[in-house]
DNA sequence: ATAAGGATGAAAAAGAAG
DNA sequence: CTTCTTTTTCATCCTTAT
């Protein structure tokens, strides 16, 4: 699966977030994702308006461009064509402001009633429900969700500690998301009015107050542990709502079982077959056919229904994220969220250029320098971080963003480009945790975890900050560095279970799988992400495909999985 | 035609070793 | 100080999608 992070969007020119595919594979599960961990693409009425500002801005382009904006937005054609008739195509917000009044009338008279109710069944007030469909169109009911659910956490939003076994984690490993924002929340003194006691039955009697069921405060209680405060159970319940009604909107009865098929059957057998008959012929030719149809398997990773994100949660805006940015953030640039964290950070001349081009100005610069430090700064990720000054993230801050703890990366051999390296290729962990949340019922004595391409270990800080017990670890990553990080942060956590580290997939044949998996008795997670250079869009000179040099490691990833099923299987 | 992407490689700078 | 190694910087100049 794509493992790319996408942070909170903004991407501009149009709403990229509208180019995004959603029509794959990924799609719902990215969705599901979003809806819980409030980090998945969306527009948010911010962006909307950002659109809006930046046509408006290109007085010169066609108006079949505006058109295009807006029913890129998720206005239809018709509507569109409407409002900019009646408003002319000046003044882009009017625009968008009638557009929005269509679809709320329309919203409240048609069909659209029982997507609405569907919301206010869900606990949402109406006027909310209606702000948020508003905001999102009403095809994307997780955005939606998404949306509402940022309402009722902003309603009660008061930071929160995850303590997942907070025994095990160092000092160093907990809660370090709030050091960042202590300046956000931390005076408000809601806290302490809803936190009326420490004590588990008070809690629950007050959760049912709040008209909270019994049994969703006690699986709250649960998860979130007995330290938990209030703000931090309503959380949890809140999210696993939300999680719920999204698989209420994908019925079961459209969930394809995952393998079915006899070419599924046949497919499956083949690695563990040569592996049996110990045959070294050239598999990369034929695996590449079978892996083709494998590609097109159905949607399968949905309907779970008990996933979960981590708490507290991650940052939702720059603003969140870096406070202190908010001071120097100039009125013109729309930003609200960020763009895929990279591998690569702008160099020290373009922010020169920036702070230079913005230097000649007394005030706003003119539109079209506007343009081009907006340009710079969403390809680039920049925050402003003085007078004229914009900078990239700091390599701690990437790490912040996708949940890893403060310093995992720092030091132990790792250089400054290694870190960001690592880091951009990295998973997010709230994102993966999010996914894995479903691991947590089904295995309380823990897991036995095989993780290809471990990187900088996503998947095991993901499964330990859920409170998966990690029984055995067999971690595969061809960079000494980044297993040296896995391996101190599993000594930091005081890890009970054992971890194995191998450099090189290739090295992991079926002997040495077949050894590793007596020894722990099978694996009941195999988790990775494989390397995309040849794949990636900015690789200019090896895009070669899944032939490539790195890429082509995805067989290996295939055959992998093959042989622990099959093996699996016949135990 | 244009915009933009999950990265690379040459060259310069900085650091380490002798 | 010289030489070798690592790290950083910076501009790529391909492909795909619109």
């Amino acid at each position: 699966m794509c493992r790319r992070n996408i942070l909170p969007d903004q991407n501009g020119s149009g709403g990229d977030a509208d180019n995004f595919d959603w029509d794959t594979e990924d799609e719902l599960e990215i969705d599901n994702y979003a809806i819980a961990s409030r980090s998945g693409v969306s527009l948010t009425n911010g962006e909307a308006v950002l659109g809006t500002a930046e046509v408006s801005s290109s007085a010169d382009s066609p108006n079949s461009k505006l058109i295009d904006h807006f029913v890129g937005m998720g206005f239809s054609q018709e509507l569109v064509t409407k409002a900019i008739e009646e408003n002319g195509e000046e003044n882009s917000n009017l625009i968008l402001e009638a557009l929005l009044q269509y679809s709320a009338s329309s919203l409240a008279s048609s069909s659209n009633s029982k997507l609405i109710d569907h919301f206010v069944g869900m606990g949402f007030s109406e006027e909310m429900v209606l702000k948020a469909v508003q905001e999102n169109g009403e095809g994307n009911t997780d955005t939606i969700l998404e949306t509402l659910l940022t309402y009722s956490a902003l309603e009660k939003s008061a930071p929160v500690q995850q303590h997942a076994d907070s025994d095990d984690f160092s000092s160093d490993y907990e809660g370090n998301f709030l050091d960042d924002f202590t300046d956000i929340d931390s005076s408000s003194d809601t806290e302490e009015i809803i936190n009326p006691g420490s004590d588990e039955e008070s809690k629950l009697l007050y959760l049912t107050k709040m008209g909270y069921s019994e049994a969703e405060a006690s699986v709250a209680m649960e998860r979130c542990g007995p330290d938990s405060s209030i703000a931090e159970l309503t959380d949890f319940i809140c999210a696993a709502q939300m999680a719920k009604a999204a698989d209420a909107l994908f019925p079961v009865e459209d969930r394809k079982p995952f393998c079915n098929g006899s070419n599924y059957n046949k497919r499956r057998n083949l690695g563990y077959d040569l592996w049996k008959r110990k045959k070294q012929m050239k598999l990369e030719k034929k695996l590449l056919n079978e892996v083709d149809d494998a590609l097109h398997l159905p949607n399968p990773m949905i309907g779970f229904g008990n996933r979960f994100p981590l708490l507290p949660f991650p940052p939702r805006t720059i603003h969140e994220a870096f406070p202190l940015t908010r001071k120097w953030w100039p009125s013109w640039d729309p930003r609200t969220k960020l763009n895929c964290i990279q591998t690569c950070t702008a160099s020290a001349r373009l922010t020169e250029r920036i702070r230079k081009a913005l230097e000649a100005y007394d005030g706003e610069p003119p539109l079209n320098v506007q343009k081009y430090v907006l340009d710079e700064c969403r390809k680039w990720n920049l925050v402003w971080v003085g007078r004229n000054k914009v900078a990239p993230l700091e390599a701690d801050e990437v790490e912040m963003l996708l949940g890893f703890p403060k310093n995992h990366t720092r030091g132990g051999g790792m250089s400054r480009t290694d870190r960001y390296k690592s880091l951009g290729n990295s998973f997010q962990v709230d994102t993966v945790a999010y996914h894995l949340s479903v691991l947590k019922d089904m295995f309380p004595g823990g897991i036995n975890l095989l993780s290809l391409f471990s990187g900088i270990g996503g998947a095991e800080v993901a499964l330990h900050r859920l409170g998966i017990p990690l029984k055995n670890v067999v971690s595969v990553e061809i960079s000494e560095v980044n297993r040296n990080i896995v391996r101190g942060w599993w000594e930091q956590t005081n890890q009970r279970g054992t971890l194995i580290d191998i450099a090189d997939v290739q090295e992991l044949n079926g002997d040495r799988l077949e050894q590793l998996m007596s020894r722990f008795g099978g694996f009941d997670l195999v988790v990775g992400g494989s390397p995309c250079n040849n794949l990636a869009g900015s690789n200019r000179h090896h895009r070669d495909g899944l032939e490539g040099k790195e890429s082509s490691l995805f067989f290996d990833y295939c055959r992998i999985l093959d042989l622990v099923r099959c093996m699996q299987r016949n135990q």
